[in-house]
DNA sequence: ATGAGTGCAAATGCTTTGCATCCTG
DNA sequence: CAGGATGCAAAGCATTTGCACTCAT
């Protein structure tokens, strides 16, 4: 049933498959995270759970998330125009971004890896050794674009 | 000859034209930055002018750089994983870049505009109106790439 | 029990702002 | 000579760090 729960539950297996400790704090930020597909930044997530934690510290958001990171769990994003917050981004599978220019909200867009072909014809233009790509679709949200036009 | 100072030119007369007053600094910022293709940094900017202008503040480096932003003479980049710094590019051609993981060196990729067809596929699958692209490749520079595997 | 994790607070890095002064147009 | 631009310093965010204490393993 939920995805959500499930998602959580695997991201949470593989920290302590990989010697973390689950902390209350990391397990309430990890169940926060996963399946969110807003694409919150450190501080949506400190407080979302400031009710549960009253005493929790950025530290301890930012450590999890970094731990999350390092184990390839989450990805994140910065955003241009916006606050220059990091946003972080539970999914893990191949895909691209949309980001409204107005209210800056972040959907996910699925893509195809990228082909070797392609990475190879990049890396005669660039001298680059081409590993990766990240595309940022940029516009208008359909809310903003309907308030626009109104 | 000099493209880079046809450049500078072209951006103090479009700043002139929009009402701007070009000042000493201002004079300076535009032809250091033009037809620089290593996307520097504010600070970047600020400590190679410094030497010739050892009063000038970051409010004005600023200042300049938002000017010119306004006018969509320079565009900005926000790089993951590198200390947060938003990079400048004169570069105001359609491209793409591709960033070095290792040194964070950034080099510019020409790019087609995005097609109609493409765009309204995106605003199919997530509602956007889609406006713009903007495609990151990463991976290893030439020289980083090198040591790598040396 | 032991060392990773937490909370707190101070520090850091990048950028913005307020305001008195200066200088371009 | 008027208002935009500058310089300086202080404030503002986002993030990181140091350290004593706590708790998951």
């Amino acid at each position: 049933m939920s995805t959500r729960e499930d998602k959580a539950h695997a991201m949470l297996a593989e920290l302590k498959r990989s010697g973390l400790k689950l902390t209350p704090q990391r397990i309430a930020i990890v169940r926060e995270l996963a399946g969110d597909e807003t694409h919150p930044t450190a501080q949506d997530l400190f407080d979302r759970l400031r009710a549960a934690f009253p005493t929790m510290s950025f530290a301890t958001v930012y450590n999890t998330l970094d731990a999350l990171a390092a184990h390839s769990l989450v990805g994140s994003l910065r955003l241009r125009g916006a606050r220059g917050a990091v946003r972080f981004d539970p999914n893990t599978s191949a895909h691209h971004h949309a980001v409204c220019d107005r209210c800056h909200a972040v959907v996910d867009l699925p893509a195809e890896p990228l082909d070797g072909a392609t990475a190879r014809r990049l890396g005669r233009q660039t001298g680059f050794l081409v590993s990766g790509e990240e595309r940022t679709y940029r516009g208008l949200c359909a809310r903003c674009a309907d308030r626009s036009s109104a």
